[in-house]
DNA sequence: TGTACATCAGTGAACGCGCGTTCACTGATGTAC
DNA sequence: TGTACATCAGTGAACGCGCGTTCACTGATGTAC
C-alpha cells in the first residue's frame, strides 16, 4: 500500500508489543471490566495475530497480572501525590487515605482487578508482588511517624486498622454504595470525615 | 428401572426445583467461585435438563442474584447472632463488626459474589435489594443507640465510618492479606483490635 | 564493509471446548363443573 | 366421583458463539568474524 496518507509502512515486527499489550489491556479493563478482556481482542486491536501475545505473556492471567501491577504503581503515585511533606504525620496519614480512595473512584474496574483473588498471594507474579508491597510502604512509614517509639506490633495493628478503614471506604465507594452517604462532590472532605474517626491507639475502656 | 436399591421413582416433575437450584448454585459458588458457575452444570448436577432452570430464572445472572440475596440473609443472621442485647451499644457495635468479618472469612467466595459490581445498584433484583437493606438495619440501629440525640447526618456519617472499617477488614481478610497482621486464631479479638480504633465522633483538632 | 547464522518476534490456521439460550414438544397436575 | 381442559414444569435437540492455546512456519534483526 502506497496510499499517500499511509502511516509508516507496517513492519513485520511490532517492536514494542509487550508494553503495548499492557496498555491496551488496561484500557479494556477500565472500560469494560476485567471479565470482558480477551487476549484475542487485545491482539486484534493492536493489529497483531492472536498468537503474538504468547511471545510476551505465558497466558491471559499473566497479562492481567501485569495490568494489576501497573495499577499498584498508579495507586502508590496517587497516594504520594496527595501528601504534603510539611504536614504533621497524622495529616499525612489522612492524605494517604484520600489518595487511596481517590484512585479507586477514578479507576473502579482496575481497582477491582487489583483486589482480585488471583493476585493476592505473593509468589506467582514477582512484578506484581513488588508493586503491591511498594504501595504499602508509605502507610507503614507514616503510621510509624505517628507513633514514635511504638513497637512493631503496635505499629502493625494500627496500620491494619487504617488500611481496613480506607480500603473499605474505597471498596464501598467504587461499588457506588456510599453515594448517599458520602459527598462525592468533595471526595477529599468526605474521606477526611471518615478517616478522622480513626484513632491509632484505642483508649482504655 | 426397578433395581432394588433405586431411589423413589424419578418423577417427571422435580417438584422443588427453584430452591434446589439456589442451594446447589451456592455450593458451586462457595466451592469453586462465582466465575465457575454454569447453568448447565447446576442443572446437570440436579439431574434436570439444561433448559429446566429457565422456568425459574430469567437467566444466569438472576440465579446468581438469588444466591447473593441468600448470602445477605446469612450475613444478617451472623451479625445478629454475635450481639448480646444486654451489652452497651458500643459493645454491640463491635460485635456486629465481628459478625460481619466472621461471615466473610467463613464464606469468602460468596462474600465476593455479594460485593460484585452487578449486584450493587438497586432496582434489578427486588429480592436481593431487600436482603441487602435488611443487612444494613442492625448497623444503623446500633449506631443510633450509640449517639443519642444525634441528627441523621451525624448518624449516617458515623455509620459510613463504621461500615467502611468493618467492610475493609472483611475484604482484606477474605483475600488473605491480613494474615500476618491479624491473629486468625482468635478472629473475635483481632476484629476488636481494629474496631476499637473507631470513634463515632471525631475530636476537634 | 560484507556475509553467515542464531535468535527473536511475528503469522495463520486449526483444535477443542463449554457455554447461554431458544424452540417446539410433552408429561403431570390441579381445578371447575 | 368422574371428566375436560388449562396450565405448569419438565425434555431434548440444536444454534451460534467466542475463547484460550498450540503448532509449524517465516520474516526481521543483530552480531561475530
Amino acid at each position: 500500500m502506497n496510499s499517500p496518507e499511509s502511516a509508516p509502512a507496517k513492519s513485520y515486527h511490532h517492536g514494542d508489543l509487550r508494553p503495548a499489550l499492557v496498555k491496551r489491556a488496561r484500557v479494556v479493563v477500565e472500560d469494560e471490566g476485567p471479565e470482558k478482556l480477551s487476549l484475542r481482542g487485545v491482539a486484534q486491536s493492536l493489529d497483531v495475530s492472536r498468537a503474538a501475545p504468547y511471545h510476551h505473556f505465558k497466558d491471559k492471567q499473566s497479562l492481567l497480572a501485569a495490568v494489576a501491577a501497573d495499577g499498584f504503581l498508579g495507586l502508590t503515585d496517587n497516594m504520594l501525590a496527595k501528601i504534603n511533606p510539611m504536614d504533621e504525620p497524622r495529616n499525612r496519614l489522612d492524605s494517604l487515605g484520600y489518595g487511596y480512595v481517590d484512585f479507586g473512584v477514578r479507576h473502579p474496574a482496575l481497582f477491582r482487578l487489583m483486589q482480585g483473588p488471583d493476585f493476592q498471594r505473593p509468589g506467582k507474579y514477582p512484578e506484581l508482588d513488588e508493586a503491591r508491597s511498594a504501595s504499602a510502604a508509605p502507610l507503614i512509614e507514616t503510621v510509624t511517624s505517628c507513633l514514635p517509639g511504638a513497637n512493631e506490633h503496635r505499629i502493625m495493628t494500627a496500620c491494619t486498622a487504617a488500611w481496613s478503614m480506607v480500603h473499605g471506604m474505597a471498596a464501598l465507594c467504587v461499588d457506588g454504595r456510599l453515594q448517599t452517604l458520602v459527598d462525592t462532590q468533595d471526595l477529599k472532605a468526605a474521606a477526611l470525615a471518615i478517616t478522622s474517626r480513626l484513632i491509632l491507639e484505642p483508649k482504655k475502656r
